[in-house]
DNA sequence: ATGGTTGCGTAGCAA
């Protein structure tokens, strides 16, 4: 079973860029993230003929997750749960019907959290738009730990907006005061592992020079001054079925990229 | 330090 995530930056903006990109890699299911459209407005149909299962969390001109899907999905569930207030389109659920094993997929928009104010003592105020990062992480620690419950296969796809360590930025230094690189964060993304969960990626492959997201400003393709951000992170009995994990680096350098690429990981299920 | 780009939607925010 090939699991995607890939954030597109926009549903209208990638109607051609995540058709051909879909055809090429022949995932199974992909968790999307920042559809930038409300479900209506969602080219569903154009899916479907392709023949893809489509299950959408939309929202208007921000955010918004979706699962596609080659495989039958049961049990949807829309939003996170914790905060009945929360009215951002960040969390979607399904579980996805392999051949040997059914598993939980997670589809998640991690709040960048960006800008962030600082105290007197050089410490971050938890407050605003980063604290409503921590609070959205805590209540993902909790999801996370429920899930974990069931022990059965679980996969935590989507754009979590962490670096998770120095390695994974090519310029670190830039990103010292940033919402996605402050021990805050960081702290926060690590309980979630440490509940038991693992980063798939970072399980085979060592060293830096392995990102996800390059912006779209000053060049930062062409100097490859990325970051990775865009993480599976996996329960016990999903990582006792991995079969491999890799970033589709090449398709930022297509025509019309999103900012990010697609990283997906293959299931013995 | 500043400015640099894209998407949504048609101004200005988000990233």
């Amino acid at each position: 079973m090939k699991i995607a995530t890939f954030n597109i930056n926009g549903i209208k903006a990638r109607i051609e860029a995540l058709p051909r990109w879909l055809e090429a890699a022949k995932p199974d299911v992909v968790a999307l993230q920042e559809i930038k459209s409300v479900d209506d407005a969602f080219p569903r149909e154009m899916f479907e003929d392709l023949g893809w299962r489509v299950e959408t969390h939309g929202q208007k001109s921000f955010n918004g997750v979706a699962i596609l899907s080659r495989l039958p999905l049961e049990d949807v569930t829309r939003g996170l749960p914790g905060d009945d207030s929360d009215e951002q389109a960040r969390w979607i659920e399904a579980t996805v019907m392999g051949d040997t094993r059914r598993v939980r997929l997670c589809g998640l928009y991690l709040p960048n959290g960006n800008p962030v104010s600082f105290g007197a003592d050089g410490r971050p105020l938890i407050e605003g738009k980063y604290g409503y990062k921590l609070g959205w992480m805590e209540r993902m620690r909790a999801r996370a730990a429920e899930l974990l419950l069931g022990e059965e296969p679980v996969v935590l796809a989507g754009d979590y907006n962490i670096i998770p360590q120095a390695e994974d930025a090519a310029r670190p230094e830039a990103w010292g005061q940033d919402a996605l690189f402050l021990p805050e964060s960081r702290a926060a993304f690590r309980r979630i592992l440490n509940l038991g969960y693992t980063e798939a990626f970072r399980s085979r492959v060592s060293g830096p020079g392995h990102y996800s997201f390059w912006d779209y400003q000053a060049g930062a393709w062409d100097r490859n001054n990325g970051i990775r951000i865009d993480h599976l992170l996996l329960s016990p009995q999903a990582a006792d079925l991995l079969r491999d994990v890799q970033i589709d680096r090449a398709v930022r350098g297509e025509d019309k990229p999103s900012d990010h690429v697609p990283v997906w990981i293959d299931l013995d299920a």
